[in-house]
DNA sequence: ATTTGGTGCTAACGTTAGTTAGTGTATTTT
DNA sequence: AAAATACACTAACTAACGTTAGCACCAAAT
């Protein structure tokens, strides 16, 4: 069928694993086929092996991007001097990006990630946890320090990182608010329930 | 293996149902098998067509039982006379007791249900969004009459449900709070967010 | 007691899946 | 220009899938 396409910026594993991400948003990881994404790269499925060990790795490439970029950001996060709502501001804000900009992936760590295989599976489940202790540290703080109302900070976590997985919807709608806006209204109602 | 276990309540049919949306809801729809499911019921794989037509069958099942539930319940809150903000509470409270009570029908209809097939897929796109546009009318009739934050009545509707669907992750955690506090933290942040 | 229908079994079907082996051809390196 | 490497192809394998056919059995109805 002829070359995959790359720029200096990606190699041929990194086009395929973008592919990926989009089609196993689209389909989900087990509905979505070897010979499916083969199509999509523009080459037959035997060829994509020449850059990849296998399915699995492709997962795991997808969901260790975005949980890494979190990690990080929750360390720079952390070491700033603000509020605890300022913080939390911050972390939404990333998120929300995160699902605007980069959403295939971030919807396939998010929804898939079950599909993960040990070591992998288990990693990213800690990763996942203690991203969200680190995440309700933050807000049980602000509730000592009086700026946030005294509610459980584990739920509101739970309450917070859902809600925004709720983006998903508004990229799937057809008559759809523009980003910004969106951003807006959900700091709003996010952040305005926590305020004390 | 023998007979599958009835009692007066339920048909074979049902319970077989009913074990479905339990492993559907762990392996997701594409992964689980027949045959792991005839394990669980008890029975060979090809029995259960004694019963049901198509694994797909299964899961519309599932689905729509629960669209309909909350189709119904839609319809005696818009009837009520009470204030918006009393009409969006009695919605969530119902929306988290779901999650609770029912959560393995109620996460897979709600994480799975792009596998259903035509008529039935467009179908329940169809009743989803109906669902959302009268929760959404709930809110903006509430803006109006100033209970309302002056938000996007889409948002909120958006952040509401996807908040509450992450009970998914309170069911899994170890240490949880009861299912009573979680609820009054949910609508305590949410409805919290929403107030003027 | 006999019939009937519901329910289970074994065996097998056609399909699709992920992946590997082996070969040829472009591209890059020397 | 020659050698080495990277990459794509065809063909095929094994495993698993949903589902069907055909037969045996047990329970309830006649």
């Amino acid at each position: 069928m002829g070359r995959i396409k790359t720029d200096t910026n990606n190699s041929r594993k990194e086009v395929i694993i973008a592919k990926a991400a989009t089609l196993f948003k689209e389909k989900g990881y087990k509905a979505a086929s070897m010979r499916e994404l083969a199509d999509i790269v523009g080459v037959e499925a035997a060829s994509l092996y020449n850059h990849i060990k296998s399915k699995s790795e492709l997962l795991h490439e997808i969901c260790f991007s975005v949980a890494n970029r979190y990690g990080h950001f929750m360390e720079t996060v952390e070491a700033e001097t603000c509020s605890s709502i300022e913080k939390i501001e911050k972390i939404l804000r990333f998120h929300i990006h995160g699902m605007i900009n980069h959403f295939d992936e971030v919807y396939v760590s998010d929804r898939e990630w079950k599909y993960l295989e040990d070591p992998y599976l288990s990693n990213f489940q800690n990763q996942r946890r203690t991203y969200r202790k680190r995440f309700a540290a933050i807000i049980e703080s602000g509730i000592q320090k009086k700026e946030i109302k005294p509610i459980d900070a584990t739920t509101a976590v739970l309450i917070m990182l859902h809600a925004i997985s709720g983006i998903e919807s508004w990229h799937r709608s057809k008559q759809r608010i523009s980003g910004d806006v969106l951003e807006e209204n959900m700091i709003t109602i996010l952040v305005g329930g926590l305020k004390n």
